[in-house]
DNA sequence: TACTCTCATGTGAGCGCTCTCATCTATGAG
DNA sequence: CTCATAGATGAGAGCGCTCACATGAGAGTA
């Protein structure tokens, strides 16, 4: 067996040295066109390709970039970790995803420990508690890092949707309907993008001096259906909520359904997200939309540019967008008072 | 700055060899215990963590795993790459996805060089057809190949859920309900999973001496919901559907909504994977559920057991479970003959 | 003509490990 | 008491690259 062609086999075949095929392979300004093509024939006759290995051993740059994301089942950060990867590749970077779970130090201190040992180039966060992200600071001193859906820093780039703007009109959407008892819904209590989302929906609620009602919650389904079942049997029953994200408002939306209240006749309901499902379920889910696939672009493009020369910290924002579909719809004037 | 530690500043702080320290890094039988003592004291002193890059530049291996996914927005691979991500990490290796457009060759193509780039030990595909699993195999000679969710094959593992059977016991749900007439909406036609599901329907139909009707489709809810128009204005509608996935069954349900069809009442449906959201929509769905992170799971260990010693091929199937929901009821008697 | 200067290329060292081989004990067989 | 044998360690080479530096050729300047 013929063993894998290196940098000598090269520069022996195309009669140059190994040096001046190292140059061709990083695009160093002065070589002559003729010779750059001689050592390109050669790495294509031979099927050379550089070793990662050796390169990062004499560089220590990895070329990789770790990901580290709460290891849920929600479609969000999936989406995120998706366009990213691609959007890496393109650049010749390599994607190394860690999934945490952000209730256990424990667990992110072990992938923060194997990021380290690969001598990442850069991390991206998404979607972590701030907690966490101090600790990758921390440990991963010598690696870029840039914040998805968290609280921006001074010291790093980050991307984020404009959580709060998306719960202020998600909000107002409901109040430009009629809506006066509106509840919210709230991610987890720790979480930077639930705050603001809270956050503009009680900027809206002021503003239309109506008096704001919230319910803790997180961003599971089941949380969604345990505030639904409650919701229905309340006194006070309000006529719209708006929750914290797409799978709370499923949730509701089926607790509801069970003690036989209907959206939107009985009441309006706003999600965040918009899950591909969003648009199918009966009634089709009324949603601030996410670009998912341009946040992740944008993280990366970031991380590049500061990885080829570091630049001052900077917040990127998205703008969000409010998906108007069926399950909201104006209050009925029928209810007393 | 005091640069990073490297194995022989360990060994000078431990009064020993470099080779020494090596030893114990690799747990070598052939040392004295109070040798390796004082190494692990010097090595956590000094913070000292192996340079991956440079294992690697001798040893050709990279500790470090290739998965390639099909780039879609599907809940399934997400979650197998979630258990898988996980699982690696717990045996020190690294997970690198990537995900690959099926449609598109030269999307392919870029993502197995980037893996050949990296001199990864081991592949594992999820849900890839056939083609690209060859390519793979053509292009990453070195590497161990484990199939997730794809056709078996005679040279490399494979873990699976028992497609066929999946198939075969929602068939034969909606057939004990008293259903003659079931429509299957498969999967795309070149997905082996897809075409397990349907010859398990084919044979639930035949068994039961029903006459098949299928309808091809893809994975997609947007695919559900066209199929769904179509059945509705069917003269001889279904009384019941088996859908491919989850999805496709979602979308079903919103279209025949809109006209004025209800889900069991006038149709019943099963999906297939039990996503999240199943149980929570309206009405739940029945459907077959997929455990995914078992799957994951048991994809690594054969991978590592693989890498660690090559055994013959084994092909791992996952048996399948009915979740019996909302979304199927007995066939009412009142239609005529 | 002698000189700097840039362009184009070559030479050797070294990144941090593991490998192979060599060395130096102890131990027990003859 | 000598010699083979295994156990515990050390020394040096080399994996495949990039880096810093050296060299030579031609162009521009005085």
């Amino acid at each position: 067996m013929t063993r894998k062609a290196n940098i000598y086999d090269v520069a022996k075949s195309a009669g140059v040295s190994h040096q001046t095929v190292s140059r061709v392979l990083n695009n160093h300004p002065s070589l002559k066109p003729e010779t750059r093509e001689k050592v390109e024939k050669a790495i294509a006759e031979l099927h050379y390709r550089p070793s990662q290995a050796a390169r990062q051993l004499v560089t220590s740059r990895s070329r990789m970039i770790g990901i580290i994301i709460a290891g849920t089942e929600l479609y969000g950060p999936w989406a995120i970790l998706n366009a990213m990867e691609r959007e890496a590749r393109v650049e010749g970077y390599s994607v190394i995803s860690i999934s945490v779970l952000p209730e256990s130090p424990e667990s992110w201190r072990e992938g923060i420990e194997q990021l380290r040992n690969l001598d990442i180039d850069g991390v991206i966060t998404i979607a972590l508690p701030n907690v966490i992200v101090k600790a990758v600071e921390k440990s991963l001193t010598t690696a870029t890092i840039v914040i998805v859906d968290a609280e921006p820093s001074k010291k790093f780039d980050s991307v984020n949707i404009e959580n709060f703007i998306g719960g202020k009109i998600a909000t107002e959407h409901l109040i430009s309907l009629g809506h006066k008892q509106i509840t919210h819904i709230t991610g987890p209590s720790d979480g930077y993008e639930g705050q603001m989302r809270r956050k503009g929906y009680e900027e809206a609620m002021q503003k239309a001096k109506l008096k704001p009602d919230v319910i803790e919650g997180d961003w599971s389904i089941a949380t969604g259906y345990k505030t639904g079942q409650n919701l229905a049997k309340r006194s006070n029953r309000p006529t719209a909520v708006f929750a914290g994200n797409d799978h709370l408002a499923l949730g509701v939306i089926k607790a509801l359904n069970e003690n036989g209240l209907e959206v939107p006749r009985d009441l309006s309901i706003v999600g965040f997200d918009n899950i591909p499902e969003a648009e199918y379920v009966t009634p089709s889910l009324t949603t601030v939309h996410q670009n998912f696939g341009e946040l992740g672009k944008f993280a990366i493009e970031k991380m590049l540019t500061q990885l080829r020369q570091s630049t001052k910290a900077e917040a990127l924002t998205i703008a969000p967008v409010l998906m108007i579909r069926e399950s909201t719809e104006p209050l009925k004037a029928t209810k007393g008072k």
